[in-house]
DNA sequence: CACTTACGTTAGATATGTCTTAACTATCTT
DNA sequence: AAGATAGTTAAGACATATCTAACGTAAGTG
């Protein structure tokens, strides 16, 4: 997951996703759709495929690169997983905190050795 | 979305964002859980700040973060409008392909053999 | 007031990332 | 076989990240 989550780290990558998350497309098609060149384009896919985020395809000279759907379930079950109970608690000290805004230490008592 | 993107890409930071989220947690706390310097946890903590994933609070000379679910709901809904139709239509057309051919698809991230 | 506690910030070293140019590989065409 | 096409890999320049050590700051304490 380390890698997925670098790998989406980068704007270009991200976009290159979106790309290849609409349709399957060769290299040479990816890297048309920015301003940087080609073997930088390519060194972005091998990130992505290292990831597991898109699949490489061969046909003829061509590489077609398409998202890997099932890479991109998993991130989206990781950072639902981030929304645990315990942040569901953190919510609402948060709205208690607003409501209440002047009372001092009411909910925390966490520590109080100095 | 960029800085929270790249805020989460560190593993400290996620274990931070971890700690964070299950309870109000001062700096020096934080620090005691990894090996590093606190000035380096200051810094990540900086970062998680500056992209709205955790707040500041200060009682006396601490400083208590916790974790903003805010922001955390708002990387889950990026994450899943990257679920477009146009993955869909993948998929489904992953299917087919192995249904029909049984292709082998060409993630060779196990290429270390010299 | 000086002193401690709790943290942050700065400066600088080292590691990692991202880009370009040049060279390389594989496939198709003639 | 030679050349064209599509793409990757390698080497190196430059930028960004991450860490440590030293210093700075603000609130509590004797």
């Amino acid at each position: 997951m380390d890698a997925v989550l670098k790998a989406i780290a980068e704007p270009r990558r991200r976009q290159i996703l979106r790309l290849v998350g609409e349709r399957e497309m060769a290299a040479g098609e990816i890297a048309d759709h920015f301003d940087i060149t080609r073997p930088a384009i390519s060194q972005h896919l091998k990130i992505l495929r290292e990831a597991h985020l898109v699949t490489e395809r061969r046909e003829g000279t061509r590489r077609l690169y398409r998202a890997e759907p099932e890479t991109l379930a998993e991130l989206r079950t990781f950072v639902e997983e981030f929304w645990t109970p315990g942040l569901q608690r953190l919510r609402d000290l948060a709205e208690a905190t607003e409501t209440a805004a002047s009372t001092r230490a009411a909910t925390e008592d966490d520590k109080e050795t100095p």
